[in-house]
DNA sequence: GCGACAG
DNA sequence: ATCTTGTCGC
């Protein structure tokens, strides 16, 4: 898919989802713990600006062993349902770039929790055939008991009556995150990575590197 | 009809 | 997403 037929409409957008839709992959294809995990973020600026950055970590020791970053100018605008189409086209300049070709993609934003079942990680799973799923840090859609305050407390997410991800406690007493899985991966395994990525900060490692890379990138 | 609504 | 100081808590 290019940049030429990209939807520019919501009409247009929703069609292409639901193509894209039917090649969502929801075995668990990723390895128990993978070499590295590689972060998705996307900064603004006040004119249409925007940059993507890549970041891979090492699993381990979640130390970077590469980046990379996209600048471009925005060609969707934010429509809740429709996100990924707004930040999709640089995100997948940013990871054109990669040398490795990253194990896991960990997403800023949802996956399957997602009105039509198909978020942001789904698309750049899918789109690009690797393992992906979601961390969001607000709810779109389901219901849900507040987990412990505990760190490493969860609770299913459940829209229409089907667990669309989990709410986990990735540190003592602080707001919970949203993890669902995208493509390649199931919810257990999106979780337990989750947690390995956030051994001292309430969001994944991954996300706030790829969150301060992406801020540079736009200045 | 009245809210809710990833980033 | 982004605009922003002080302030509560460990």
């Amino acid at each position: 898919m290019h940049t030429e037929d990209w939807p520019s409409t919501a009409e247009e957008a929703l069609a292409v989802q639901e193509r894209l839709r039917d090649r969502v992959e929801l075995a668990d294809d990723c390895p128990e713990l993978p070499p590295t995990v590689t972060g998705l973020d996307v900064a603004y600026d006040d004119n249409d600006g925007i940059a993507a950055a890549v970041v891979t970590l090492e699993t381990a020791g979640l130390t970077v062993v590469e980046q990379r970053t996209h600048r471009a100018k925005a060609v969707f605008p934010y429509e809740p349902g429709l996100f990924a189409f707004r930040e999709l086209p640089p995100l997948l300049a940013a990871l054109d770039r990669l040398e490795r070709t990253p194990d896991v993609l960990v997403c800023d934003g949802h996956g399957l929790a997602h009105p039509r079942r198909f978020g942001l990680a789904c698309h750049v799973g899918v789109l690009t055939g690797l393992p992906a799923f979601g961390v969001g840090k607000t709810r779109l859609v389901g219901t849900h008991a507040a987990p412990a305050s505990a760190r490493g407390a969860a609770e299913p997410l459940v829209d229409g009556g089907e667990v669309v991800g989990a709410v986990v406690r990735t540190q003592d007493g602080v707001k919970p995150v949203y993890v669902s899985a995208g493509h390649r991966i199931d919810l257990a395994h999106a979780c337990r990575l989750t947690l390995a990525l956030t051994p001292r900060y309430r969001l994944p490692e991954t996300t706030r590197q790829a969150d301060r890379l992406s801020r540079t990138a736009l200045r």
